[in-house]
DNA sequence: AGCACGCCGACT
DNA sequence: GTCGGCGTGCTC
């Protein structure tokens, strides 16, 4: 018997699979996606068996394999077809493909050391009569009762009552010890749950998904914040789990979304496995082998969770559709959903897309019939949307409210009056942007990347947000010693600002640099909700999912900022990030009330913000796509040029381009190369290149021998970003 | 990636 | 004379 085995080398020109040789002793061991451990170049490794034949035709040596590692399957057949459609789809090696797709105890390498967890149990090993009789002292006779009243008794817990007891009987065969696997992650207790009923739209679009169950059909959930989408979810789940079929669903980030999955836990209980962010290692291959087991049917989990071994999957669920999260930004560079696409396509079940503010992607393929359309257009219990108010901060600065407009500061302190709190969005962390010389002009930079520093002045130093970089500020200027001036603001100053403005309320912080350590962004959530606090103010991060009950005012400090960053969905981001936001305000009894302070109060984007008008704004948005050649009327593919060098890197990007321009279609656009959005990284220059597209044959190819040019070029590095999300 | 082989500088 | 610097070549 001979078996092809997939190593995982990095080097994506090994990227193959090496053909052995297996010992008849091992041939029942064999099933294809268990690992195997393989002699390779005078070391060991492991890999996937990927093909088993009876006889071998080639005319290299063929070595022996040294052991089968696993006692189940690793890589289902399943899995092993999403893999291989990830390497084609993203371009990257097969290996790297599985090892994203695995947890890291089920890697094909050996430097993981991750063991299934084992508790000792003792049990009687006769009769309890004859067990008695055998027993020499009282101890012995207490721990026999004990035993027997509990059938089966933990060791640790019977050392406990006599240790010398449990020697002594298990020395005389009078009870025996045994192995038993336990899971490491201990999942909450019982929660108290109630079944909501639907209204009429609600029920109407679990209608229409559950007639489709045993089809691959694509439902997009537009539903407005607090529409009700996850009672939705969980009812068609119910009967999918009925048909004895499992279920997937995708969150943005689970950390991000405790009551969404509290709400499962609490409907669904143990038969709900979590994948999120603060598994350990083992927890996570516990939970993965449960999964595998069937002993859980429905996986609740960030991007890697769409990789979850369930068998007999029923469907497929994503919420909060348009999140950047489901796309990996490193390699593979691969998008959750498109796999969830192509593993509901592979299991002939449908897949629901759920948002409030739908990709255009998304959305145009609704209009198109490609995904079925289903709205949500009423909150539950009838509740308005917030009114959005914008504020000309133009004006503002005039009068000198350079950070809070007059309008907001009044709207705080009559909603904090009648006690109820406030959420102010700035999505910058820091304290100022840019420190520059009031004489000189001198600016603090990053000496290893293309951007200002940002000054944090509870550490008093100042960090590069890319690399890390981190220095201390100079009182003064340290080129000509003169007064240094501070540009721009974050949310360090923005708290400091509202301290002094209200020195009466409780203001807490929360970003990046306050949620550093663990469990400190559900400490903040409680905090606030518990109404130790008037004012949450703090990045992106506060505006997902969560029932703030006494938030009646939500407060956007710039709304400009995020508008401005070059990348041509930062329309579409802008939308769906204050959309968001100003869905926090008034979701119970009260009137949501948003203010939006902005520059730019004549902008297309921000006025459908404020009329909080998605078709107004899908229309306006899709109009200039198309006269932009973006998707989703063109297809992109970005590519990166990254080297030290800085000549060398940008010779080779221009060859790169020509290389393109003449291999493939001339219906194909490319454009530049151009430096990239952040010029130099970590030191590291870096030149982009993209490509539009509709239909090309000769693009991929042409992009696999472009990425196979480079493998042994080790000053230049080339990296493909298949329909990127970022430019 | 690693681990070999291979050909040149400072040292017990 | 060696020990070891890391260039490049190969891996079923």
């Amino acid at each position: 018997m001979y078996i092809d085995v997939l190593l995982e080398l990095k080097n994506k020109q090994m990227d193959q699979t090496y053909t052995y040789h297996v010992p008849k002793a091992l041939e029942k061991k064999i099933v294809i996606g268990k690992r195997v451990r393989v002699p390779f170049n005078k070391r060991e490794l492991e890999g996937f068996i990927l093909e088993i034949q009876d006889t071998f035709t080639g005319d290299f040596e063929v070595l022996d394999i040294l052991e089968v590692v696993d006692e189940d399957v690793v890589l289902n057949e399943e899995l092993i077809q999403i893999g291989k459609y990830i390497q084609e789809t993203y371009l990257c090696s097969l290996s790297s493909a599985y090892a994203t797709m695995l947890p890291k105890a089920l890697k094909a390498s050996l430097k993981t050391n991750i063991q299934k967890k084992y508790q000792t149990y003792l049990s009687l090993a006769m009769p309890y009569e004859k067990a008695i009789s055998l027993a020499t002292s009282e101890k012995q006779k207490d721990l026999l009762d004990y035993i027997e009243e509990r059938e089966k008794v933990e060791k640790k817990e019977a050392s406990f009552i006599s240790s010398s007891s449990v020697t002594t009987l298990l020395k005389k065969k009078i009870i025996k010890e045994e192995q038993e696997e336990v899971y490491r992650y201990q999942s909450m207790g019982i929660l108290e749950d109630e079944k909501k009923s639907l209204n009429e739209e609600q029920q109407y679009a679990k209608d229409q998904i559950l007639k489709s169950l045993d089809k691959n059909e694509q439902f997009l959930l537009y539903g407005v914040t607090g529409s009700g989408k996850t009672e939705v979810y969980m009812q068609v789940i119910e009967s999918v789990l009925s048909l004895k079929k499992t279920a997937i669903v995708l969150v943005p980030e689970i950390s991000l979304t405790p009551q969404f999955v509290t709400n499962f836990k609490a409907r669904f209980q143990d038969r709900v496995a979590v994948l999120h962010s603060g598994l350990s290692d083992g927890e996570r291959y516990d939970e993965w082998r449960k999964i595998a087991k069937g002993e859980v049917n429905i996986v609740i989990g960030a991007r890697s969770a769409i990789f979850a071994p369930l068998k007999n999957l029923g469907i497929i669920i994503i919420d909060e559709e348009h999140s950047d999260n489901y796309k990996q930004e490193n390699s593979p560079r691969y998008n959750a959903i498109d796999v969830a696409e192509y593993r509901a396509k592979l299991n002939n079940i449908p897949i629901v897309l759920g948002s409030a503010t739908p990709t255009l992607e998304r959305m145009a393929k609704s209009t198109k019939n490609i995904y079925t359309k289903l709205e949500l257009k009423n909150r539950v219990n009838h509740q308005n949307l917030p009114i959005v108010t914008m504020v000309d901060m133009s004006l503002e600065a005039k009068k000198g409210n350079f950070i809070l407009s007059e309008r907001l500061k009044i709207e705080i302190l009559s909603a904090t009056s009648r006690h109820e709190q406030v959420i102010l969005l700035l999505n910058r962390r820091g304290y100022s942007t840019t420190i520059t010389c009031s004489h000189c002009g001198f600016t603090y930079k990053c000496p290893n990347c293309d951007i200002t520093l940002t000054y944090h002045k509870t550490k008093n130093n100042l960090r590069c947000h890319y690399c890390g970089y981190t220095t201390y500020k100079q009182e003064n200027c340290p080129k000509c010693h003169a007064e240094l001036n501070f540009y721009g603001y974050g949310t360090e100053k923005l708290e400091d600002y509202i301290k002094q403005e209200f020195p009466n309320l409780k203001v807490l912080r929360m970003d990046a640099d306050t949620t550093r350590k663990k469990n400190s962004y559900e400490t903040i959530i409680d905090q606030f909700k518990n109404q130790d606090y008037d004012i949450l103010l703090g990045t992106q991060m506060i505006s997902k999912g969560h029932d703030f009950p006494r938030v009646s005012l939500v407060g956007i400090i710039n709304a400009d900022a995020s508008l401005n960053i070059p990348d041509f969905r930062s329309g579409e981001r802008t939308f769906s990030l204050l959309c968001q936001a100003a869905g926090r305000a008034g979701r119970k009894n009260t009137m949501g009330n948003v203010i939006l302070q902005t520059y730019n109060p004549n902008n297309f984007i921000l006025k459908c913000v404020e009329e909080q008008n998605y078709e107004k704004f899908y229309n306006y948005e899709m109009q200039i796509r198309k006269k932009l050649k973006y998707p989703p009327f063109y297809y992109l593919v970005s590519i990166k040029i990254a080297s030290k060098e800085y000549e060398l890197c940008s010779k080779e990007a221009t060859k790169v381009c020509e290389y393109l321009k003449n291999n493939i279609s001339e219906e194909t656009i490319v454009l530049g190369p151009t430096t990239a959005s952040v010029f130099k990284m970590n030191n590291v220059y870096r030149f982009g290149i993209m490509i539009k597209y509709r239909f090309d044959d000769k693009l991929i190819p042409t992009l696999q021998e472009l990425d196979k040019m480079f493998v042994f070029n080790n000053k230049v590095n080339l990296e493909i970003d298949m329909q990127p999300t970022k430019i």
